[in-house]
DNA sequence: CTGAAAGCGCTTACAG
DNA sequence: CTGAAAGCGCTTACAG
């Protein structure tokens, strides 16, 4: 027999909460039919009206909310879906979390989101974390080794998925990188040509070349120059790294000033647009870029060509049914980029 | 007596997940052993190094990770403390969630953030389903009503937090909106009165004049005025809501172009910055703005007189604090803001 | 219409 | 040096 709670009713039971023992005890019913009445199921126990009342009101007045830590340890399901994010402070990564949690609620689950700081080893051990926490499924963003946390998922026999970076050990969902660079370039070096006859090629700035994301970027990028009879020396490619900083010595170190930059990311761009707000107005006006990320403010910039802003809910979309679905596959499915000019028509895709 | 599990020694286990059970039955030792093992009491259990190590090694090679439910159930404490935040995808609340996520994680607890998107039921619901997931303590950050939160949390003993706009039954944690307003309507007038010799005065818009953060920017923005003689018309106050759109529409409504413009957040800048962006060349360059927010990109846009950037770290050292400390307030610590120039001097403030 | 009982996986006094 | 046992709060067959 469990202790009787000394709550008083409609008060705050000192410290303790409240248990369905206390509610039982209260009512003077058994612990099984406050837990039916509590979840629901209580109509096919036939439980009467009346006692349901009873238990509701009382579990209300007493504050009761059930103990998930007990609820889910004796369920075989815990309803927990957790991710894996690198970052939250930039549009996209914030966007990406944001809107998974939306989709979490209202499929059902509950959410449980890990910011690792582009970390391999915070990820690996967020992961475990999240396993220990009995998630049904993880995605993994943005992941620098994917493939050791499908491993320590699958041994765990927890469904996994990639994001935004793809691993060969499960499903991965990312953005077609090729083809948003291909177009972004394409908008630039038009813009660009059209000026006068020259033929230097743009640079490319931010990233890693080792980085799945950033090595189909470049593809793109030097297939629009190809589309034009350009040839890009090796020397204007400025894989400097993802931090803003980095781009920023990297364009200070050149001899002689780029008239064009593909810039790589939101974060490489701060270091770019800190550059450029260095130099003499003269000189800043002649300089575009375009830039692979969205951020409603840079894409107004006065330089500003275009960017390419990713489809988070389309690869969130992807990425709920794979939860969905059983079937195991390691396919890697791309989304199509959103190109966005530098001054949209209306007021499209000025969040709200 | 536990089933013993059919799991081959370096296998994923056939759906099910290794227990300290199936551990215990591989080496040959009691399950007490192998829970004090891995969670590092052993050494004063005095248990043999020589069992200890054949524990471990075990775990490791059946990729054991605990169940926290059943771990959490079993101690007094969750080491859980969760966050409840109204949006991911703006620098400040992305800060915010990061460096909650960092702080926490050193101190040793587990965090867990929740994403309520401005909506009061949201707000409660979430603050209730954290506490069923049995919170230590709930920092809930720029809630609508955060003292209904705060009844809740005391009723259930969990101890409670607000960050970022206050409440009356629990301690609060906010930025001081009147002086970084204040400084921050004190640059404005100054830049702008210098052209010429007008006398009108600024614009302030968005936010909501019930909300406590708006009425005390508001206040601010008046102070700044009447320290210059200046009397600020009642329909000079926009405070159209927090959506980019009101913001844009509210401009485009008036009948004379403002010469400048105090903007109550980043997400009604960017209403501001594309009405801007709609006007002649000519008419633009002559309308001032001031954002009391932080953004990168923002800040180095054409028009931008300066930016309050709200001291994330400060603020969230204060929470820690707090959550430290057992004694029960009601006190409001206000935590100063950084006042942001046009052009920083050098490349501080832009995140790496 | 309803309750007693088992058990989810762990931790921690307690008893050798 | 180590194990048996109780119990955290719940859910769910099972037996009336």
């Amino acid at each position: 027999m469990k202790p009787s709670s000394d709550a008083r009713p409609g008060t705050a039971n000192s410290g303790k909460r409240t248990t369905i023992y206390d509610i039982a005890h209260s009512v003077g019913t058994s612990p099984s039919a406050v837990s039916a009445v509590l979840n629901g199921t209580w109509r096919k126990r036939r439980i009467s009206q009346k006692l349901a009342d009873r238990i509701s009101a009382v579990a209300i007045e007493q504050g009761y909310s059930v103990n998930l830590q007990a609820s889910v340890l004796r369920r075989d399901r815990s309803n927990i879906i957790g991710m894996v994010i690198p970052k939250y402070d930039n549009r996209y990564f914030g966007a990406i979390a944001e809107q998974f949690e939306e989709g979490a609620r209202q499929r059902g689950y509950f959410p449980v989101i890990t910011c690792t700081q582009r970390d391999p080893e915070l990820e690996f051990e967020a992961a475990r974390m999240l396993l220990s926490y009995q998630v049904e499924c993880l995605v993994v963003t943005g992941a620098t080794d994917p493939d050791r946390i499908s491993d320590l998922c699958h041994s765990a026999g927890v469904k996994v998925i990639n994001l935004d970076l793809p691993g060969t050990k499960a499903p991965s969902v990312i953005s077609d990188n090729f083809q948003g660079a291909l177009d972004l370039t394409r908008l630039l070096l038009r813009d660009w040509g059209n000026e006068d006859g020259r033929s230097e090629s743009l640079y490319f700035v931010g990233g890693r070349t080792n980085d799945h994301n950033t090595s189909e970027r470049i593809r793109g990028f030097l297939q629009a120059h190809a589309e034009k009879g350009l040839n890009v020396p090796q020397t204007n490619i400025l894989a400097c790294g993802y931090a803003a900083q980095k781009a920023h010595t990297s364009l200070a170190a050149l001899e002689r000033l780029p008239e064009g930059i593909f810039v790589n990311s939101t974060i490489s761009l701060e270091g770019v647009v800190m550059w450029l707000s260095e130099l003499p107005p003269e000189r800043q006006q002649r300089i575009q870029y375009c830039c692979f990320d969205w951020d409603p403010f840079a894409a107004l910039m006065p330089n500003c060509v275009g960017m390419a802003q990713q489809d988070v809910p389309a690869l969130l979309d992807h990425v709920f049914n794979l939860i969905k679905t059983d079937l195991d596959s390691t396919e890697i499915k791309q989304i199509a980029c959103n190109l966005r000019g530098q001054r949209p028509s209306q007021h499209a895709g000025v969040a709200s």
